[in-house]
DNA sequence: CCTACTGTACTAGAACGATGGTACGGTAGA
DNA sequence: TCTACCGTACCATCGTTCTAGTACAGTAGG
């Protein structure tokens, strides 16, 4: 499955999976007009409750993602594209303001920043 | 005051509290033997309730970097400089991996993050 | 000694996230 | 038609975080 829940990293189960359908959408691995997984199957798949990911899908249908097939699932949308392309800058934008801002808060300059990141960043290539 | 609470940023407002007076500590912001403000006007200062900032020194005497002065208040214990030093450093980087993982699995290469960091590395410089 | 502060401890409740379970109507396929 | 799946909507329960209020022992200063 294309989904990594990390269940003590700050954020609600739910938005994890919301955060992350909008990602493989905006990278295209889910298409516009793709069935998701079900709520049984992706709960099943990620070990957690199946209203959970209910929870999640309802918050997607909210934001025009996904749509409803009554009775047989949840497809891609067709505007959601464009509205997940978006939505990933917006919410990769957020998290990343958040970090340079406590780091600076934390005592750092914009030199030790940069060291921080570049080692961050070349450990995570190697790791692919 | 010399902290900044956001209050939906994802962490509990007693962890917020807990990582700054450690940076604080780590920066110098906050000497050896100090006293810092007392729980019912750090909770003044910041409006909240007197409870969370309790419940954040608590945690914090746990961490060894507060001791308690009986009836006077608690002081940034003689250890305390060497342990925020590595907690800062230690926090840092993993909300940085945090964040690196996530865009890297949202779709982004290393030269998109790369570009996006410099963007909001230099937002974040022209506010000082 | 008195007063005003300190930390600390306790109870109670609200809000939220997550779990577990049950139930119902719609749809697809054998 | 029957069966198995689908989303959806409930319900009760639990743990965590935060708020609110009260109480008590220790300490400093007038």
């Amino acid at each position: 499955m294309f989904l990594h829940i990390d269940a003590n990293n700050g954020l609600a189960v739910y938005d994890q999976i919301v955060r992350q359908i909008k990602f493989s959408v905006a990278d295209g691995v889910l298409a516009v007009g793709e069935l998701v997984p079900s709520v049984r199957e992706l709960a099943r798949e990620l070990t957690i409750n199946p209203n959970t990911v209910a929870r999640a899908y309802r918050q997607l249908q909210d934001d025009e993602v996904l749509e409803s097939m009554r009775g047989t699932g949840l497809i891609v949308s067709i505007g959601a594209r464009k509205i997940c392309l978006a939505a990933r800058k917006r919410l990769i934008r957020a998290r990343l303001q958040e970090v340079l801002l406590e780091a600076h808060h934390g005592g750092l300059d914009a030199e030790q920043i940069q060291t921080l990141f570049q080692t961050e960043l070349k450990s995570l290539k190697k790791k692919r």
